[in-house]
DNA sequence: CAAGTAAACTTGTATATACAAGATAAAGAC
DNA sequence: GTCTTTATCTTGTATATACAAGTTTACTTG
C-alpha cells in the first residue's frame, strides 16, 4: 500500500508509539541499530525519524538520541487539514450534515480576486449546516471551482466532499492557508445555527490548493464559540 | 553565522522569493542546475528545497519542477512560535507591556499536573497586560519553571522573556503545543483589559518545550476577540 | 498530418561513505 | 578520590551514485 520504505518505517514506529510499545520519555534505538533491524540505510531511517519529529512523536537530540514524546495529551489533530467527517468519526459523535444550498454559477468579483483568476470561472456554491448531538453547531460555506469538480451532488455534500475529490476524482489536496478570526454573527448565522445566546462566531477561512499549486477551493467554516477548539503542534524552525 | 550549507541556500532562495527576484508561479532552476550554481550536491539542494516547501515558499512537483508560491498574501506568521514583541515589531505598532504580577512561589497541584512533575517545583508567575494603540488588548499569564530561568526581573518581562531565555541564558526553545478556544471572560479579564463590551475572550494555551524535551513554560494568552487573528500554513502530510 | 514511441529532461527514493559535532563512559594522571 | 583526557558512542552534514517515476519534447511510423 504505502510503497515507500521510509514511510513504512514511519508507520511502524508511530504505531508502536501510539500503542505504547515505545513509551514516552524513553530513547529510541540508535539510527544505526534501526537501520539494521529494518534492513535499511541510515539515511532512510533518518527520513522516517524526520517525519516522526515533525508530527510530534519524538524529539531528536544530537549526541544523545531520539526521545519519545508524550503523544497522548496532544493528538487532537484539528491541526493540519482534517475534514469535518474525519473529525466527527474520531470523536465518535453522531453528526449529521444538512445541505442548505447547492448551486453552480459564475463567481463574483471578490471571489475572482480570492482565486486570483483573470476571468471569472464557474463555481459551486455549497452551504452546509453541521449538527452534533442534535445541535446546529457549524455553518460551512464552500466555494469550489466546478472545472475541477464536475459532478457534485447533494449526496456527496452530505457525506464528504474531500473523499469525493480525493478518491473518486483522483485529485490530490496538497496544502492550505488558514485564518482564524472571531466575528459578529451574520443574519445567515443566526438563521441557520443554534447560537444559544452567543453573539460571536469563530470563523476559519481556508484557501485550499491542489498538487499543482492551483487554488480550487475557498471555505468559510463558522463555529459556535463554545464548541470550537483548535490544537496545533509547532516546531521552532529556521525562519 | 548560519553555518550550514543547506540553510544558507535556503536563506538565499527565500530572500530571492521575498524580494520578488524569483516571481510567483515561475519555476525554480532544476535541482541539478542549483547544485552547480551553489557548488553543492543535489541532496544538499534538496534539503534547502524541503525547507522552502515546508514554509510555503514553493511547491514541488515530480517530473516538472518547483514552482514559486505567492507568499505575499500568506506571510502573517502568527503561525509557529512568535512572541508578542516580534509580532508588534513586524506590524510597526507602538505596543507597551505592563507587568501586573511578578512573583516566585511553589507551583499549585494543577500546574504540577500540567508540567507532569512528580514533585512541586518553584515557579515564576508573571501576569502582563499588552497595550496596542492605547488599548489594553491582551492578557498574558506565564508560568515558568524558575530552575531554568533564575534571574527574572520586571525589566526583562517588559521587554521580551523569549529574548532573555534564548540570548542571555542560551536555552533553545524547540517546540510548543498550542490550543485555541473561546471562553467567557474571568473577573481578572474584565478588570485588566479594555473589553469594549465584548463578552468573550480568545484563549491561546501554550505548552513550551526546550531542546531536551522538558516542558518549562505554560502560557495563557487571552485576547479580545476583535483583535485576534491566527494564520496557519498547513501541508497535507502522511497521517 | 496524426498517433504513438522513444529520448531527454524533471523530481523521488535508496544506498554507501566520510567527516563533524555533541554526549557519555572508560581510562589515566595527580 | 578527583579531575582530565581519551575513546566511543550518539546524531548532523555533505557528497556521490544508481535507479525509479513522472513530464515534456522530439522523432519516428503509419
Amino acid at each position: 500500500m504505502t510503497k515507500n520504505k521510509f514511510q513504512m518505517i514511519y508507520d511502524d514506529l508511530s504505531r508502536q508509539i501510539q500503542d505504547g510499545i515505545l513509551k514516552a520519555s524513553e530513547l529510541l534505538p540508535s539510527e544505526n541499530e534501526l537501520a539494521e533491524t529494518y534492513n535499511a540505510s541510515r539515511e532512510t531511517i533518518r527520513k522516517a525519524l524526520k517525519l516522526l519529529s515533525e508530527h510530534g512523536y519524538i524529539q531528536k537530540m544530537q549526541g544523545k538520541g531520539s526521545v519519545v514524546l508524550d503523544i497522548t495529551k496532544i493528538n487532537f489533530p484539528i491541526s493540519g487539514l482534517v475534514s469535518f467527517r474525519e473529525l466527527a468519526d474520531k470523536m465518535g459523535k453522531r453528526a449529521t450534515t444538512d445541505v442548505v444550498t447547492l448551486e453552480e454559477r459564475l463567481m463574483s468579483e471578490d471571489l475572482q480576486e480570492y482565486f486570483q483568476l483573470k476571468e471569472a470561472d464557474s463555481i459551486w456554491n455549497v452551504t452546509r449546516v453541521r449538527e452534533i448531538d442534535h445541535e446546529k453547531i457549524i455553518l460551512d460555506k464552500d466555494f469550489l471551482r466546478s472545472s475541477f469538480v464536475p459532478g457534485l451532488t447533494k449526496e456527496i455534500c452530505e457525506k464528504s466532499i474531500y473523499a469525493y475529490i480525493e478518491k473518486e476524482l483522483g485529485l490530490t489536496i496538497s496544502f492550505a492557508k488558514k485564518e482564524i478570526t472571531v466575528e459578529k454573527p451574520t443574519e445567515e448565522d443566526r438563521e441557520l445555527l443554534d447560537l444559544n445566546g452567543y453573539d460571536m462566531i469563530v470563523v476559519v477561512k481556508s484557501h485550499v490548493y491542489l498538487d499543482d499549486a492551483t487554488m480550487f477551493q475557498y471555505t468559510e467554516s463558522r463555529h459556535r464559540p463554545d464548541k470550537f477548539r483548535f490544537v496545533d503542534f509547532a516546531r521552532r524552525t529556521t525562519r
